[in-house]
DNA sequence: GCTTTGAGAGCACAACTGTTCACTGACTTT
DNA sequence: AAAGTCAGTGAACAGTTGTGCTCTCAAAGC
């Protein structure tokens, strides 16, 4: 077996994401509900017809967008957490490789900003999935550390899904703000963090 | 003066509400960007010339409908967390209060979650406005609490909207999960909560 | 009682939508 | 070298969209 592609294929991929970047800058200024596959083979320099051999419709292509955006981003987590130093800095670090990450490509998270809880069930239902999936490696690496002796799985996920949803909300506040909020937004992200931090660890304190 | 509005005017107004009450059944299944201005009026029973004799456009309709749900909320931040009884009790209260709320009238709350990060711009920044408020009434209601006595006012307002945002959040999530779910949402909320109100009673501990 | 106002109706317009169909021609397979 | 595959084309379809214009006729103001 041959690991090469065609170059037909090749030709079939490329147009492909021709769509999705198309789809992805239109996706800016709407929500996919109102994004029309006209619009978007006009923008990627296709026919109408043509969007068909790639997709059923426009919330299949959300759905792609939603693999292309958080599919890439499993076990980051990890590497994100896991490191070492003091749990203040780690706290700091995360923020900021968030704050990158976000500003590195704003049109991506946007999109799941808006589709998380936008009129398109395909595309909901897909980010839950993968922001489930993010969650409970979170409560992975937490549980694998010393702070966490005690806790049962239940109540790791439940701060897994609380971290995932700062996430989240971060990053969305980070695109509404701008550029020259930003330094506003991730201040207020790393107190938060530390509250919720704070919380974790007197967790098991009561009586 | 007189206060009473002729029959004219209340007429108007009538409509305007057949108007905003249509609009908010068709956006529990698709969002504000892709709402059409017939297609309001069709539900509505009225003809498209006469959507104009209340609203520019969809936008406004929509910034209308913020205010509308929103706009009543005020005031009601204090009712739920004023109340006496110790805090863990208090804090239970205040997540069934949602609960209750939400169920009550779904598509209000499915609005707003749907538009937060929407792609309407004007609607966003009604969105944020309001919440801003919230956190600020938050935050005002929490300081002066006894609990609260060495806490600068920047922390108060970042523990504020942490408390508005995880509102909003599990308003979103129990309209994900319907019914069956219902009982799982309230849990996890209710832990979550928790963890950030131990994390409150501590901020203050560090060196 | 007469005039003015304004909410809503009715019609028209050009522009756009999603989807179908038969077709082409470059690539792949044999 | 011939036969088959299939990504992308171009034309056509019936619906729908937002917005402009004129018109009506009941309520409001004098």
């Amino acid at each position: 077996m041959s690991h090469t592609i065609g170059i037909r294929q090749a030709q079939k991929l490329k147009t492909r994401q021709a769509l999705l970047d198309a789809a992805l800058e239109l996706l800016e200024h709407q929500s996919l509900s109102s994004l029309g596959l006209r619009e978007v083979t006009r923008a990627a320099g296709v026919t109408p017809t043509a969007f068909y051999r790639h997709f059923d419709g426009t919330a299949a292509l959300g759905v792609a967008l939603v693999e292309e955006t958080l599919g890439s981003l499993h076990g980051m987590i990890g590497a994100i957490l896991a490191d070492t130093g003091d749990s203040e800095e780690r706290l700091d670090r995360s923020v900021g490789l968030i704050a990158r990450h976000v500003t590195a490509q704003p049109a991506h998270f946007r999109f799941i900003a808006r589709e998380q809880h936008g009129g398109v069930g395909q595309v909901r239902a897909a980010i839950a999935a993968q922001l489930r999936g993010f969650a409970e490696e979170v409560a992975h690496v937490l549980g694998s550390e010393p702070e966490s002796a005690g806790w049962d799985r239940d109540d790791l996920l439940m701060l897994g899904g609380l971290y995932v949803d700062h996430m989240v909300l971060t990053a969305s506040a980070l695109l509404d703000a701008g550029p020259e909020g930003e330094r506003e937004v991730v201040r207020v992200a790393r107190r938060r963090l530390r509250l919720v931090t704070l919380g974790r660890t007197h967790w098991l304190d009561r009586p």
